[in-house]
DNA sequence: AAGTACTATATCTAGACAGCATGTC
DNA sequence: CTAGATATAGTACTT
């Protein structure tokens, strides 16, 4: 189909795609618009990565901006229904890749259409994105707009849902299955576009949303899956061809070579961090005479941008790999690291990157060869290794062939054995994916969609309820209700024994102010409960000996501390400093530990030896910890103690211990350093909310846990971190310097600073502006010898080389 | 005595969303 | 209940 017959979209659109070289349309994007994708009809398409998918969603978000709000007419409100622009919601599932689309659909301003982002640590500002025709978010974070009654949700007119498959993570897919239908349900006109890998059962996506389907295995570039197995190459059309494997070398390196001779580059997939790194060492070595002199000029350029991310082992790895050529990437590296690899891959610099599942569902990053490497991957739940699942290792596979450059790509399967060779040809090479299933009947996920199903008016009995979940994809692919029935009815219960629901006489269903709060705050009701008890349980004194409760479950206050009918808000405004023998303020101690025990904390792993030390822990600082201590022998005393890592962990940020010695401690990498500081601050914002609506007096403990962990200071410190341009390590300096807090900055002998900040003059001069200094130009200030910062009195302390990588700050993203 | 080449044994295991209000060098 | 790559300790042997 040519581009200039595509109907519905806007005029400049086809003369756009011409300059883009698209003359016309793949198969399977005609097929989508002959299926009326450009004139408001649903659609799920099921198609291989890199197949132009996202044309799909453009074409179709374009058309409904372009079209409008419909007068319908028997339109209630009135006339300013028609003649509106449409607004289109483009979701995706991970943050990166909302800055990916959010790029690519800023070409489109020059023709006047306004793009946003909204994910949690990006937000264009509130009513912003009201102004938008184009909104890209996660799916979460459209889930807390429609928890929050974000009011332009009901104007839009098309959303669109990347890597839809999703809805089968047992973790992550029932958000978003409720949030598409909420959506639907809050706009009946709404139109519904799906884009999904290729799966066993796409026709029952389309059954769900009302939608037409494009099934399709068409890929614009030649996927030529295959297996290698001793000395050749065999591929799925039967040919083989030979791939030699020299004495001593792995078949991985020996491909890889094989690819280099084509001056082609290759993307190494293996089942753990540890492996990746190895085998980026190693394949280091195999890439490295290959390089030009140009070459090894550029990658040292990368490996020193990679030093500079962070002062760390994983850090210094990555940099040496990186200067012969390779690289590994997994979630234990820094956000920095990850973009600054798959960058110098993509511009073919970096020729090897052995990665684990990071880079399979991420950003684009395509490669001439993809190797599978490992095909096991190990599940503690199922104890043992388990072989990935088809779709997951046809994800992989997928990013073999890099559209406009290479003829063709291919990606293998590596077998050590002849029946391993047929095994995973049967397994992999020709079987088809899976089939996708909702997961929303498990206890978490109807733990938290209940109560916000509820707080947010989409339903407000157990009838609603059910009803509401009729739109679910669960609905549509289980004609039997009553496992979903049983789970609900479990967990309305939870929710109610815990305050955040009450029941009605006549069984109507309504969220209690608490409900209301936890709902808005995102937090899974049980993270909620573990928060409230333990705060509850401080302030009552209790959690020692004796009183052994059942906090462990975190079930429901005890009945006799609270008169019947009490609302959290009751007493909001009693419960000042008065009370006799006031217990002291919880520690950051206490504080990390209560957060870290919530499920929306992922755990730390405790490793051999460990729970040893943290037992030790446990019973030295046991006057810290916010509600009882479970017993040795309980099954939960494990988990416990492997909070209790990651509250030391963040204790140690908290405690200006330096970024290395953090991951050298817990054997994490710097990525996991961050993520857990994230995760903590956004917890204790949510704990700061819920200690004032309860009224115990307990908020600006928590607020200071949570501010000394967003800056990774000490207490000392939070007023002088809070200055733009200053972080951890600068807030030391100058705090030894006499300097202690913001007011005293402003004022401060410029000398002084300058002597504190080693004497850089431009940093001393953003800092007192910063800071709100009158004249903070460093013209003709002598830095002051005395406040130079050397703590160890060692001569080389003050002339650390690192200048500008002082800071390591964790706002990244 | 220290290095090397090898083997037996122990160890360890992927990922990443969210509040709120703004900004590290 | 299931595995497998790698780190580490241990061993025999060389230089």
């Amino acid at each position: 189909m040519d581009v200039a017959d595509i109907p519905g979209v806007p005029d400049w659109l086809p003369d756009h795609l011409r300059a883009d070289g698209i003359e016309s349309l793949y198969p399977p994007q005609a097929e989508a618009v002959e299926a009326g994708v450009t004139e408001g009809e649903n659609l799920v398409a099921s198609v291989p990565t890199a197949s132009g998918k996202t044309l799909v969603a453009t074409l179709a978000m374009l058309a409904s901006v372009e079209r409008g709000t419909r007068s319908a007419p028997d339109d209630e409100s009135g006339e300013a229904a028609s003649g509106r622009r449409g607004k289109a919601l483009y979701i995706v599932p991970l943050r990166a890749l909302a800055s990916e689309k959010r790029e690519e659909f800023e070409q489109f301003e020059q023709y006047g259409l306004e793009v946003g982002v909204s994910t949690g640590n990006y937000e264009s500002e509130g009513g912003w994105l009201a102004t938008k025709d184009i909104v890209v978010a996660t799916s979460e974070k459209v889930d807390s707009l429609v928890r929050n009654d974000a009011p332009w949700l009901d104007e839009l007119t098309c959303v669109v849902s990347d890597e839809v498959h999703l809805v089968d993570d047992p973790n992550r897919g029932p958000t978003l299955e409720v949030t598409l239908a909420k959506l639907r349900q809050l706009n009946p006109d709404l139109q519904t576009v799906a884009l999904s890998a290729t799966i066993g059962n796409a026709e029952a996506l389309a059954d769900w949303l009302d939608a037409a389907l494009v099934d399709s295995d068409w890929r614009p570039i030649e996927l030529k899956k295959g297996v290698h197995y001793g000395q050749a190459l065999h591929l799925e059309d039967g040919s083989q061809s030979e791939l030699p494997v020299r004495n001593s070398e792995k078949p991985t390196a020996a491909i890889v070579r094989d690819t280099l001779e084509d001056e082609g580059s290759t993307l190494v997939f293996v089942n753990s961090r540890r492996n990746a790194e190895a085998a980026a060492g190693r394949l280091a070595s195999t890439v490295e005479p290959h390089l030009t002199p140009e070459e090894r000029e550029q990658l040292a350029e990368v490996a020193d941008e990679i030093r500079d991310v962070s002062d760390t082992e994983t850090s210094d790895d990555l940099a040496d790999a990186v200067e012969g050529g390779a690289a590994f990437h997994h979630a234990g590296c820094a956000n920095d690291h990850r973009s600054l690899v798959e960058d110098a891959f993509r511009d073919r610099l970096i020729k090897v990157v052995s990665a684990t599942p990071t880079l399979a569902a991420g950003v684009n990053t395509p490669s001439r060869r993809v190797v599978v490497r490992d095909w096991r991957r190990y599940d503690g739940t199922a104890g043992g290794m388990q072989p990935l699942s088809v779709l997951e290792v046809h994800q992989m596979m997928g990013r073999a062939g890099r559209p406009g450059r290479d003829p063709y790509g291919e990606a293998l399967l590596l077998a050590n054995s002849h029946d391993e060779l047929d095994e995973l040809f049967e397994r992999y090479v020709w079987a088809e994916p899976e089939d996708i299933e909702s997961k929303l009947a498990a206890e978490p996920a109807l733990r938290t969609h209940i109560l916000a199903t509820v707080a947010s008016g989409f339903a407000n009995s157990r009838e609603g309820l059910l009803e509401f979940l009729e739109q679910t994809l669960h609905a549509s692919q289980n004609a039997d209700r009553v496992q979903l029935e049983r789970v609900m009815d479990d967990m309305i219960e939870y929710l109610e024994v815990n305050e955040f629901l009450e029941r009605e006489d006549d069984g109507g269903l309504t969220a209690t102010s608490l409900g209301h709060t936890v709902s808005r705050l995102y937090l899974d009701p049980m993270s909620a409960a573990e928060i409230i008890d333990g705060l509850r349980a401080w302030k009552r004194g209790t959690g020692r000996a004796g009183t052994t409760t059942d906090a462990s479950t975190a079930e429901g206050p005890d009945p006799d501390e609270e008169p019947p009918g009490f609302t959290a808000a009751s007493d909001l405004a009693d419960d000042a400093d008065d009370e006799e023998a006031e217990r002291p303020d919880p520690t950051a101690m206490g504080l990390y530990h209560l957060v870290a025990r919530t499920p929306d904390m992922y755990e730390l792993y405790l490793r051999s030896g460990d729970e040893e030390e943290y037992q030790m822990l446990a019973f030295e600082r046991e006057e810290e910890f916010l509600g009882s201590m479970p017993s040795e022998f309980d099954p939960a005393f494990e988990d416990w103690l492997s909070a209790l890592k990651t509250a030391r962990l963040l204790e140690d940020w908290a405690s200006e211990v330096d970024e290395d010695e953090i991951t050298d401690r817990y054997d994490v990498g710097p990525g996991d350093v961050r993520g857990k500081v994230e995760t903590a601050q956004w917890l204790l914002g949510a704990a700061e909310s819920l200690a004032g609506e309860l009224g115990l007096g307990l908020a600006p403990a928590v607020r200071e846990a949570r501010v000394r962990a967003e800056h990774g200071v000490r207490e000392e410190l939070t007023d002088l971190a809070g200055v733009r341009g200053v972080g951890r390590k600068r807030a030391r300096r100058l705090y030894q310097a006499g300097i202690e807090d913001r007011a005293a900055l402003r004022d401060a002998d410029k000398s002084v600073v300058l002597g504190a900040l080693r004497g850089r003059e431009r940093t001393a001069e953003t800092v007192l502006e910063n800071a709100g200094h009158r004249d903070p130009s460093m013209d003709d200030v002598e830095p002051d010898a005395a406040a130079r910062p050397d703590e160890t009195g060692s001569p080389d302390a003050v002339t650390e080389p690192d200048d500008e990588e002082d800071q390591s700050s964790l706002g990244d993203f």
